[in-house]
Parts: C-alpha cells; sequence; structure tokens
DNA sequence: TTTGCAATTGAGTCTAAGTTTCAACTACAA
DNA sequence: TTGTAGTTGAAACTTAGACTCAATTGCAAA
C-alpha cells in the first residue's frame, strides 16, 4: 500500500471522504524530503498552481497525523513542524545557535521504550528524544 | 549555593539586578513541586498578595531557564511547562486522552546521550524524552 | 548624599499559529 | 432525484507570548 491508498482507505473506513484537497496536500506533504511547517505546505501547492485554504490544510495534516503517515516534531519554536513516519526511527539533536537539526538513529532507545512502558503499562504511540545543545562549529563562538 | 544565591549571582555577573519581582517569580517557581506553566505563577503571586505583570513573568523565565534553575518541558499544549531542574534527570510519559504526565528516570539514557553527542560533536545543554500514548487506564477506553 | 545612567517594570498593544464558525458546495446512497 | 452528512474557504476569533515605551528604580562614582 502506498501513502494515497493508506490515506484513503483510512478515510473511508471512518466514513470520510479523499478529497481533491486532502490529495494535493498528501502529494505536496511527501514531495518535501525533510522536515516542514505548515506554512511550506501553504506556499508550495500555490507555487504548484492550486489552492488549498489555510482551514483545510491545518484539518488535513490532523488527519495524516492520526493516520500514523505523519509525525509532529517539535523543535525550539513557537509553531509544529512536521516530518514522514515512514523510514527509519531517529531522534534529533537541535542546535540552539543555528537551529541545524542534526538526525541519529539509535536502537538502545527502542529497548528503553518497550521496557518503561511495560512497567507503567503504557500503551505508547509515538515518542520524542531530543538532545538540544550547540553544533560543533556554534559550540566554537560560545 | 542555594537557588537564590545561584539566581542573584548569575544576575550581578552580567550586569542584572536580583529586584524584588524576580525574587517573588523565583519564589513563586520553586514552591510548585511538580510542572506547572507561566499562567500558575500569575495566579499564585496574585493569591499571595502581590503582584507581578505577565511582561516580568515571562523575562523572568527566560532568565531563569538561561541560568539553569528551570527548563521548559513541552507537553501536547501549545504553551510551555517548567520544572525544576535540580534533582534526579527525568523522562516523561504522556497520555494523549486523559493528559496525565507519568515521570520516569532511565541511566542508559545518559549513555545514549554521551555516545551520540561525542560521535557529532555535539555540545548538550539539555534533552527531551518523552513517550507519548495512553495510560494504562486510558488505553482500556480505546 | 547626590547624581546620572542603565536596567527594570507594568500596561497596553501587537503578533502569529492555529482553531472555529458558517454558509455554500459536493459526493454518494437510497 | 433527493436527502444527508461530510467538506470547503473566508473571515473572525483565540491565545501564548513578545514588544513598546514612559515612568521608576538600583547602584556606582563623585
Amino acid at each position: 500500500m502506498n501513502k494515497k491508498e493508506i490515506f484513503s482507505s483510512f478515510l473511508k473506513l471512518r466514513g470520510f471522504r479523499f478529497t481533491p484537497q486532502r490529495e494535493r496536500v498528501l502529494e505536496e506533504a511527501f514531495s518535501i524530503h525533510k522536515h516542514f511547517e505548515a506554512e511550506d505546505l501553504l506556499v508550495r501547492i500555490r507555487q504548484n498552481g492550486h489552492r488549498v485554504s489555510k482551514a483545510t490544510i491545518y484539518r488535513t495534516l490532523a488527519l495524516l497525523i492520526q493516520c500514523g503517515l505523519l509525525r509532529e516534531v517539535i523543535f525550539g519554536e513557537r509553531h509544529s513542524h512536521y516530518e514522514h513516519t515512514l523510514g527509519p526511527k531517529h531522534h534529533h539533536l537541535i542546535c540552539l545557535r543555528c537551529g541545524k537539526i542534526i538526525e541519529f538513529t539509535d536502537e538502545t532507545i527502542e529497548r528503553v521504550q518497550q521496557r518503561v512502558c511495560e512497567k507503567h503499562r503504557f500503551e505508547p504511540s509515538q515518542r520524542r528524544f531530543e538532545i538540544i545543545g550547540y553544533c560543533e562549529n556554534c559550540a566554537k563562538h560560545l
């Protein structure tokens, strides 16, 4: 199943519709291969000669998160960022000075999560592991 | 050095002042022994018969974070929460349904952080490890 | 003690992300 | 064809937090 099928069957299942606007947002969200914000989608959709309202973009992003195709990631800023859930799970090093985001993977984390969730009988659906500080270059300028 | 001394010497060091308002915010922030938000401080300060403006509270919180006495934690909501940095480092299980926050500690995480930071020559100043999902009770109601 | 200056404060204004509202529109099933 | 429920966009709204600025205050040097 590709993204489109996943999303449309997710929608159908709960009596929602797979509309042209929702398809547009889906396509655009997956044409970006890094973290993005709602505003990015708005701009790119417009640049490609289409038009989807802000409200619909936010509504669709919420659906894409619900159906598990996207995940919300939180950097220092006051607005949300999104990323694809496909591909290996990764975490982030966030530079406070230049804003650079370095991704890393670590399989120990998965085991920690399992252990902790078992202990507290917690049902995980996603996680966030972010180390905040200064990248190699910026650390020199402190 | 207690909190007051840490804060006031942090301020003096950079030519800032340890004012009554800043002291008020410090005291109030440390009289709460769990996560809190800016609004909580505003209310509590007023309840104790004092008065510190919203602007000053936000400004002082930023200073307390800078000097390392407080840390910003991010739960699902659109506004910030804060916690004391003193005491053992811990992480959070966040329930999406009832909003409950369960704290846990895990020493493996510290080692993961060290390993990752060394590899990327990253200078860490804080971290976030949050597992988002459903607590034992809420998992039943899904 | 006085003086001058830079830091600080509070009230109010502003910003921007995201949400809500609602009337018009649309897909689909009966 | 019609009824119903989902969807859309425009605009208004919400809210945390940042900014502005005139008035105030703390402190260091005279």
